[in-house]
DNA sequence: TTAGGGTTAG
């Protein structure tokens, strides 16, 4: 059942003490220390560092082998070792295999130091068996060691067997024990399991309910986590400030404003809740995704203290926002304060850049990466690659792609949607072809860029296979966009019927998106009469969208009927519906500018004409 | 000697 990786034989597992040698160390030991003198024992007791105990220990094994001798030195050291937590398991554990006599606290000080390690922790688990196997019985500190140890290499099954021996044992009582439990069952994503520890739990204090309300949260259940926390209220229970970020998270998660001030205001009036940096960012978080800028803006500039968290939930909630501008704008005030960006920063900066076409602040962000010796790998390297693509230098982007380590779904998503857009769709469809090889399967956003690769290739017949083996192959549902790729795909091919025949037979109802591909390839082939139809649907349904107005104009002029073109622009105009201008950014002197087809009021036209060499137009 | 915290891409 236990997974054999540790045993406390193995060699290495050695201390290091042991394998040093004696006289280097004897400049530290003390300077009255002489093992030949009965009176070593009580230098021993004496001695209060593990460091100083381990240089005795290894002194004497030379120079006292005494097997009785070695045994005291033991003993005393694993005493030390346990009331110093955590301890350094492979220092721990060669000395449980010297003990002649079991000692509960010196494993659990073990299982401990294990559970917290990063990569040690199911070795916890194998510790926690031997220990068993000697008879030894676990305690009411042993279990919680033990169930973390579980959680955090997400054991199930082991997790579930312990949970049976803290019942046999008595010890499922103990709140440490069933707030470990949820926890342990939350973290493996058995839910139900946690919340039959909850409801059993005849002892329930404030971390249960906040392990609980957190396991729904994870999972997704935001909904179900927050009306635990007002179940919890209801019981007369007062939140601190963790339990408030896990619930403001869960607001967030729900985009419910009005919960969030109802939050807020709870924060405010409670004196149990420090509305510390934690309780702040989670406050900017929330008020970000629920969709007040300001007062998220607000929050955030009265928090006395702020970190890189708080900085990153401005920048990359205004980013989710939309607000890219406002997004770059305060990661510069960041920089200017002298806060170090991380991870997370720079992906949200990236993506800033990639939606504004800022092409030389990401390659700052690249150089940045470079200096600081940053791999452009993982959730960086995919906001790279997107950036590039989305910013024109698609072999930019491939060449980040390339020197990839780490790739997934999104890397892949990324570069094969940028080798579409930029008419490279046959590369993509390589790329495409490459997944399964990797063991990488492709999602929705993938099947986007493939179907617009075929599209703008012309592939109708690998477009269609491609449409057929989302669902047969991938379990994939085609979404709206999906069905826009395919009419864009029969429409640019000619085939207007078949494009009309898929949007009869599409099991949703199509939105303007769809009709505006049937528009797109009216435009293509010159279907008058075929576009007026469409052009009703959209009105019917999206009445202010410009583009499908200018469509049907432009295919009215395209068939020389000019006044009916000019008919459609009136009422337009009549409408208050202006066509969206094209749009594009400059970085200059680290501010963006933001230019409009036809603009020349800003006061940098001049400047920029100057920079473009006067090659481009704005 | 024991349990619960925030921000991350198409």
């Amino acid at each position: 059942m236990f997974p054999k990786v540790l045993t406390t034989n193995n060699p290495s597992f050695v201390p290091m003490a042991l394998s040093s040698s004696s006289s280097s160390l004897a400049s530290t030991l003390p300077h009255d220390f002489n093992p030949q003198k009965l009176s070593f024992l009580s230098t021993l007791q004496t001695c209060k560092s593990i460091q100083g105990l381990k240089q005795i220990h290894a002194s004497s094994i030379k120079t006292m082998p005494s097997p009785d001798t070695q045994l005291t030195i033991s003993t005393r050291l694993s005493a030390l070792c346990a009331q110093s937590l955590p301890i350094d398991p492979r220092y721990a554990l060669p000395l449980l295999a010297q003990l002649r006599t079991p000692n509960l606290p010196l494993y659990n000080a073990i299982i401990r130091g294990l559970a917290t390690s990063n990569n040690d922790s199911i070795e916890g688990l194998v510790v926690y068996k031997q220990m068993l196997s000697k008879g030894i019985v676990p305690d009411n500190y042993t279990i919680p060691f033990v169930l973390k140890a579980c959680a955090e290499s997400r054991a199930v099954r082991e997790g579930e067997e312990v949970h049976g021996q803290a019942i046999k044992m008595g010890l499922a009582s103990d709140v440490y024990v069933s707030n470990t439990l949820m926890r342990m069952y939350a973290v493996c994503d058995v839910i139900r399991s946690a919340r039959k520890v909850f409801d059993s739990s005849p002892q329930r204090d404030l971390v249960s309910w906040t392990t609980m309300i957190q396991g729904y949260v994870k999972m997704g259940f935001a909904r179900e986590g927050v009306g635990l926390f007002f179940e919890m209220c209801g019981e007369n229970l007062q939140a601190d400030g963790m339990t408030l970020v896990i619930v403001l998270s869960a607001c967030a998660r729900l985009g419910d404003l009005r919960l969030g001030r109802k939050l807020h205001r709870y924060v405010i009036r409670n004196s149990n809740v420090n509305l510390d940096v934690f309780v702040g960012n989670a406050l900017v978080d929330m008020y970000l995704k629920c969709g007040d800028a300001n007062f998220a803006r607000k929050v955030f500039q009265e928090m006395p203290i702020k970190n890189v968290v708080s900085w990153n939930s401005m920048i990359s909630g205004l980013a989710q926002k939309g607000e890219f501008k406002e997004s770059l704008y305060m990661f510069r005030k960041m920089q200017r304060l002298g806060v170090k960006p991380d991870d997370v920063t720079l992906v949200a900066v990236l993506n800033s850049c990639a939606n504004l076409g800022v092409l030389e602040l990401g390659k700052w962000v690249h150089a940045y990466l470079d200096r600081n010796q940053i791999r452009a790998d993982g959730f960086i390297g995919n906001a790279l690659v997107d950036m590039y693509a989305k910013c024109g230098s698609i072999d930019q982007a491939c060449w980040v792609f390339q020197a990839m380590n780490r790739k997934d779904v999104y890397s892949y998503t990324a570069m094969i949607v940028g080798l579409a857009m930029h008419g490279q769709g046959g590369k993509a469809l390589d790329l495409f072809s490459e997944m399964p090889k990797m063991g990488i399967e492709p999602d929705e956003v993938t099947f986007v860029g493939v179907l617009t690769a075929c599209s703008h290739v012309g592939l109708v017949e690998e477009g269609r296979k491609y449409f057929e083996d989302m669902s047969t192959i991938y379990n994939l549902r085609p979404q709206l966009e999906h069905y826009g790729c395919m009419v864009d795909l029969l429409g640019r091919a000619g085939l207007i019927n078949e494009a009309e025949e898929f949007i009869r037979n599409m099991p949703i109802e199509p939105d303007a998106f769809v009709l505006g591909a049937l528009l797109g390839a009216c435009k293509i082939h010159g279907k008058v009469e075929l576009g007026e139809s469409v052009m009703k649907k959209i009105e019917k349904i999206e009445p202010r969208k410009d583009g499908a107005y200018v469509l049907m104009s432009n295919i009215y002029s395209s068939a020389n009927r000019w006044r009916d073109s000019l008919k459609l622009r009136k009422a337009m105009k009549e409408r208050n519906l202006e066509k969206t201008p094209g749009c594009s950014s400059i970085e200059l002197d680290g501010v963006i500018h933001e230019f409009q087809k036809g603009d020349k009021s800003h006061p940098k036209t001049k400047e920029i004409y100057k920079l473009l060499d006067g090659s481009r137009a704005i």
